[in-house]
RNA sequence: GGGCGCAUAGCUCAGGGGUAGAGCACUCGCCUUACAAGCGAGGGGUCGCAGGUUCGAAACCUGCUGCGCCCACCA
């Protein structure tokens, strides 16, 4: 043989005979615990993960979705995890230089204020009792100790990553790669420090962007407030009064004629004593509220617009904590306290004109603790993002990168091409420090990370950090060695596909889009993407469809799964669920079904073990196979092309449905049992099943192996005496073995035998009850030479001296009669046939009415027209047939 | 306020102009020497409602109803 057969086990040399095995040494029930570990640990020291970046095999690259380092493994992982580690391990099979790179994120709210909790518990100590220093060093040093509990779950998974390549967003590489990337954008001009109303949590007392705020229609007030005196005053309505005491400024529509003679003058605003003017802005809608707008421009997305339109004072009447620091009754109150003080103030003055309550509005809150957000005024960093958010929509339009389900795909436009400047300064410690240096006379330089900072009196470092996603932005090239021109960036990126869920498509898949077209620009259009495919995943919710969370009490651990079912029935369940781009319900009954899955692989390899299946490098040519042995090796062909169609376009669900069906029903349920009388009569007919029975084994462990590694795994090298599935090619369809006639044959096979088994169960005779039977007709048709594996499968005896049948029934052109020794039971198989009459004539009458439509007969195509014709031929006689029988039924 | 999606068996979901599918659940019969985590057989759906297009609609179009999600600076 000069070029290697991929669907042969033979490709390393190491075949270990399965004669030597010994039946004994596998257990009748598959138990995942005593193997999971040991093959796991094998597979990493033997370094199947590890990627050559110096490989001359076309390279194929995952970088993982960075689970952040305070994480654990949660079912979304499990899900995700499993279909990335899937696409590598086929494509490794394939023989691409797979790399699957793992690492973590630092999380900068997120870790920051489990550490501040963790320190109040354990040494009953605040950030503040400590320098930033320390802070960041006793986080570090939580990091060492806590941190990362995720990666030695990703091993229960069986993840195969390149451990040799994992990375941490701030470690030193990547946080060089930040530097230069920041330093990159503010020479560009595209990072810019700017005084701006951000939303500002008063509990994590930091800036947040747009998107880490959570929107939620909550019940407040809405009070009509009148400003000024008699003729000049003016009511306007608000939802946050407390805010009336940093008014500058009253607003109207321009055109709005009740207040045309307002506008320009000036009016007392209530309980501060101060004028403020009325001015004209074309914002104002007229019809909502009063048509009058209080303007408070230091507390107010909109105001503040207002407000630089008609340079008003900006005037901060709160802190930091949301406390009211404007002099007067109010001060030291909370805005939310503040509220009702201010409302009550004006009602004793009698300037409450309406009040609505409750009134259910819009409210942001912090999406990582729940507080109600506060716009404030502050100077903070921006990212520009209009051209590098329009790079990103190109690359998706013009097919650069392309979006697995392509109707999420608007979703991502949506975004790119409506994105406002994103606010990257996080007033925390924890995360890179923004590299800006500000001098005693106002200097500001951006220093980069090879860069000796100024230093001298005065110079000081900006003291705020990096938004989390900045970083994560960068991952897939930083964590390939960028900004260096590694072995491993020429090799690996672009990366070829990003798998992640539909719910970070904003924070971090267009944000990778946006850096990675950027600061990869010198590869050019076509390699400077970040990967060339999105593969969105749903999300995971209960078996009931809802949403995972603690409060309702349904969120389950994977790893008590995996401890119960294994892992490899956690992970099949979750492909087989993977539709594109949709959610994914997971019940635990659904794993346990899983686990009888791969219970059944391992019987089944068992039975083939046992009765001598043999991996050669050849099965035996058609011309030298039975039916049921060409059938088989077709259906192996076709599901084999299958499989690799639906992992094109990332359909886990079908790979993993094919494959179950393929394998229970197909394999193991007919083949098996058709080899059963063949294995037991020996002979060449004996030894080429154990061939095709050990070929059909072989691909199809090798097809579920990037599913269920481990049961696969330990099946697969018992069977071939291979050195490892996870190294051992990918199956390649094979056209030759396609053989629809053998096909048709078994599927007539099928039909003749289940029939029968409805009669016997409709009769009530038991499975293993012998009856002597004659197959009239038989030898008339393509099921002749099954004669004997029908007789078989159905425990019928030929006929014997006495033969005396006593019930018959055909089915395809065979007539079964059967001696049941004694009465039949005339009432069920009356019924049965009733029922099969009944089916009859509804399919006669449905056929007959289309052929009798002229419409259908001058319009439908010519198949369907003889198609209809057929069926109602074998409809009609299934009528005359049935009939017959009815009438030869004993009466009564 | 915009935009998107979904309504198919008891549950969760595939499918998609020409014979309604799966898993689980359910019923009946079986410990048939690979497997009771199994084997065999079976029941169960006018594919949300109303129109339309078509020879033919569960599928395509329109409207409606009911859910779900995303986005949003009408105070």
């Amino acid at each position: 043989m000069t070029t290697r057969d991929p669907n042969s086990a033979d490709h390393d040399g190491s075949r270990r005979p399965s004669a030597a095995y010994d039946p004994a040494d596998l257990a009748t029930q598959y138990t995942p615990a005593d193997v999971e570990g040991p093959l796991y640990e094998r597979w990493v020291s033997a370094g199947y993960f590890n990627a050559d970046a110096g490989s001359a095999k076309q390279a194929f690259s995952i970088v993982i979705p960075p689970p952040n380092v305070t994480g654990s493994l949660h079912l979304g992982h499990a899900f995700q995890h499993t279909l990335m580690d899937a696409l590598t391990r086929r494509r490794r099979m394939q023989g691409y230089e797979a790399l699957w790179l793992p690492g973590m994120d630092h999380a900068g709210i997120a870790t920051q204020t489990l550490v501040e909790r963790h320190l109040a518990d354990t040494e009953g100590k605040s950030k503040h009792d400590f320098s930033r220093e320390e802070f960041v060093s006793r986080v570090w040093k939580w990091k060492q100790e806590y941190g990362g509990k995720i990666l030695g779950q990703m091993r229960r998974l069986g993840d195969g990553v390149d451990w040799s390549r994992e990375r941490f967003t701030m470690d030193d590489g990547l946080s060089r790669a930040v530097g230069t990337m920041f330093k990159r954008l503010y020479d560009d001009e595209l990072i810019y420090r700017a005084e701006r109303i951000i939303n500002w949590c008063p509990r994590c007392l930091t800036a947040l962007s747009d998107i880490e705020v959570d929107h939620s229609d909550d019940e407040g007030e809405f009070v009509s407030i009148r400003y000024g005196e008699g003729a000049d005053s003016i009511i306007v309505a608000t939802t946050r009064a407390e805010t009336m005491l940093g008014d500058t400024a009253v607003a109207v529509h321009p055109d709005d004629e009740r207040y045309r003679h307002l506008i320009g003058r000036e009016i007392e605003l209530p309980l501060t004593g101060r004028r403020i003017p009325i001015v004209a802005d074309s914002h104002v809608d007229p019809e909502f509220g009063t048509g009058a707008v209080k303007v408070t421009p230091a507390h107010d997305p909109n105001d503040f617009e207002i407000g630089r339109r008609h340079d008003l004072p900006n005037l901060v009447i709160m802190d930091e904590r949301a406390t009211i620091t404007a002099p007067g009754p109010f001060e030291g109150l909370d805005r939310l306290e503040a509220r009702p003080a201010v409302v009550d103030a004006l009602r004793q003055q009698g300037r409450i004109v309406k009040e609505v309550r409750p009134y259910t509005h819009a409210v942001g809150h912090c999406s990582r603790c729940g507080t109600v957000v506060e716009p404030r005024l502050s100077k903070q960093w921006f990212v520009r993002v209009e051209p590098l958010a329009a790079a990103a929509g190109d690359a998706v339009r013009d097919g650069r990168v392309k979006i697995h389900p392509a109707d999420l795909a608007q979703r991502y436009f949506d975004w790119v091409d409506n994105m406002h400047d994103w606010c990257i300064s996080r007033q925390l410690w924890w995360g890179h420090r923004i590299p800006v240096w500000y001098g005693p006379d106002g200097e500001m330089v951006c220093v980069g990370p090879d860069d000796t900072p100024p230093s001298g009196a005065g110079w000081t470092q900006d003291p705020d950090v990096l938004d989390t996603w900045f970083s994560s932005g960068l991952w897939p090239f930083s964590t390939l060695g960028w900004p260096d021109r590694t072995p491993d960036l020429e090799k690996f990126y672009p990366t070829s596909v990003l798998l992640t869920g539909y719910d970070i498509i904003f924070f971090w898949v267009a944000r990778m889009m946006m850096f990675g077209l950027y600061a990869m620009s010198d590869l050019g259009p076509e390699r400077s993407v970040p990967f060339k495919e999105i593969a969105l995943t749903g999300l995971i919710r209960d078996q009931f469809g809802r949403k995972m969370s603690k409060s309702k009490g349904n969120v389950v651990d994977p790893l008590e799964w995996m401890d119960a079912y294994g892992t490899d029935a956690v992970r099949f369940t979750l492909a087989r669920g993977a539709n594109p781009g949709t959610d994914v319900p997971v019940g635990e009954e659904w794993v346990q079904g899983s686990r009888n899955f791969c219970n059944k692989i391992w019987n089944a390899t068992r039975f083939a073990l046992m009765n001598g299946a043999t991996v050669a490098a050849e099965v035996p040519p058609a011309d030298e196979l039975a039916t049921t042995d060409r059938w088989i090796l077709s259906r192996l062909s076709a599901v084999t092309a299958e499989v690799d169609g639906y992992y094109e376009d990332y359909q886990f669900a079908r790979v993993s449905d094919t494959l179950f069906h393929f394998a229970w029903d197909e394999v193991f349920d007919w083949y098996v049992e058709l080899s059963k009388p063949v294995l037991a009569a020996g002979g060449a007919r004996a030894d080429a099943t154990r061939a095709v029975l050990g070929r059909v084994l072989d691909v199809t462990l090798r097809l579920l192996h990037p599913i269920v590694p481990f049961v696969t795994e330990e099946l697969w090298t018992t069977l071939t005496g291979g050195e490892s599935v996870v190294i051992a090619p990918w199956p390649v369809a094979d056209p030759g073995r396609r053989d629809l006639a053998a096909e048709a044959e078994i599927a007539d096979l099928q039909r003749l035998v289940t029939e029968v088994r409805r009669f016997r169960s409709d009769q009530g005779l038991k499975p293993t009850q012998k009856v002597a039977a004659a197959l009239a007709g038989i030898e008339k048709t393509r099921l002749a030479e099954h004669e004997a594996a029908a007789r078989a499968l159905l425990r019928l005896t030929p006929p014997g001296e006495a033969f005396a049948p006593t019930a018959s029934l055909s089915v395809l052109d065979v007539t079964v009669e059967l001696d049941l020794a004694g009465a039949i039971d005339v009432a069920a198989e009356r019924k049965r046939l009733e029922k099969d009459l009944a089916a009859a004539r509804k399919e006669a009458g449905q056929m007959s009415g289309k052929l009798a439509n002229e419409g259908f007969m001058a319009k439908a195509p010519d198949a369907v027209v003889s198609k209809t014709r057929e069926r109602l031929g074998i409809a009609e006689s299934e009528i005359v047939r049935l009939e017959a029988q009815l009438a030869a039924l004993p009466s009564g």
